[in-house]
DNA sequence: TCTGGGGTCCTAGGACCC
DNA sequence: TCTGGGGTCCTAGGACCC
């Protein structure tokens, strides 16, 4: 009923996911088409994305046009499906879109979000994962007009803030804006699971050392610096911990994010049984005013030279093209 | 589902300072 | 010397998302 097809829809954000996201370099052309029917795109993902068409009907005329043509064009000239949701806020045109999916549209008029909503399983609507869907089992919630019928107080007493915020969604509202600017990540890591649990500290070390290389020159490219470095580890019986260490200066550099995780594995690996993944990460990251040749210390200044050389190499010839002493990568 | 890898956001407790 | 409140930062863990 309220799924349609009418010209009158005038909705102002359109959702769209795609198959695209094997394909990075297909995904860079999927977004610049993107951007040449609507300036203001958020990027979602790398497959997903809000594009926000209000006041473009006198260009493209309605939404459901510009999104079937949006549909065409990507089909025409990457050979890409992509679903989309149409609607007045994010939350609804996201979930629409799996409404739609696979290649669809679906859009929601507006003054009819909620009743949309209302009737899907309480578990399609975001924020509601594994733990919450259980939890309102409980209270024999199973849709989200049902959860939307309950009293706000039982919400937050359950679940806090988060609770508040759900029973807000599951009555369409939400408020929050398309953000085009393309936002900085909070934060960078890299993880492997072994195929064998190992007990092996200098193995670990190795590993640690080599996913610290990875970690340090995806920083370097988004020209950040780091100052809390995690450590992430997961025994055999699937206990995980994390260490965290934060910095007095920010980093750029392998070798200091190396030495802060290795510190951390010290603390973290005591229970002497098998560890089955390893995993290292940066966050606190802030501009790196090391850019800016405003500090003299020669000594990191040698090293961060050398750290980029490795990077030009390892852009150049591939990532194994060139081994630091201490990876077992 | 004997469980991969990359993220974001939130909470809660403790240290520390004023 | 003891007490209290408020704010900020750090740390650890968990839920959730794709």
């Amino acid at each position: 009923m309220p799924v349609t097809r009418a010209k009158r829809l005038c909705p102002e954000a359109i959702f769209l996911r795609g198959d695209w996201r094997r394909y990075a370099l297909a995904s860079r052309k999927v977004f610049e088409i993107l951007r040449h029917y609507s300036p203001l795109v958020e990027a979602v993902s790398i497959d997903e994305a809000y594009v926000d068409l209000s006041g473009l009907d006198r260009l493209y005329g309605p939404a459901i046009d510009v999104a079937e043509r949006i549909q065409r064009e990507l089909q025409e000239r990457l050979r890409l499906t992509a679903s989309a949701g149409l609607s007045t806020t994010k939350l609804v045109s996201k979930v629409a879109s799996g409404y739609a999916k696979p290649g669809g549209i679906a859009g929601i008029l507006p003054g009819y979000e909620a009743r949309f909503l209302a009737s899907l399983p309480v578990e399609r609507l975001p924020g509601v994962g594994k733990e919450a869907h259980e939890r309102l089992r409980l209270f024999n919630i199973k849709t989200i007009g049902s959860l939307a019928a309950l009293d706000v107080r039982l919400m937050e007493m359950t679940f806090g803030n988060v609770g508040r915020l759900l029973h807000q969604r599951a009555r369409g509202i939400d408020t929050s804006p398309i953000l085009s600017a393309e936002r900085p990540p909070k934060s960078i890591g890299r993880e492997v699971t072994f195929e064998k649990d190992t007990i092996d500290r200098d193995y670990l070390e190795a590993i640690l050392y080599g996913l610290t290389e990875k970690v340090a020159r995806a920083l370097r490219r988004t020209q950040m610096a780091a100052r809390t470095v995690t450590l992430k580890l997961r025994y055999s019986d699937f206990k995980t911990l994390n260490r965290s260490a934060t910095l007095a200066e920010p980093t750029v550099l392998d070798r200091e994010i190396f030495f802060a995780a290795r510190s951390l594995l010290e603390r973290a690996f005591v229970r002497r049984s098998r560890v089955r993944l390893i995993g290292v990460s940066i966050s606190n990251l802030q501009r790196d005013l090391w850019q800016l040749p405003l500090f003299g210390c020669e000594r990191e200044l040698r090293w961060r030279r050398l750290y980029e050389a490795i990077d030009r190499i390892r852009d150049r010839y591939g990532t194994t093209s060139l081994k630091v002493g201490r990876t077992a990568f």
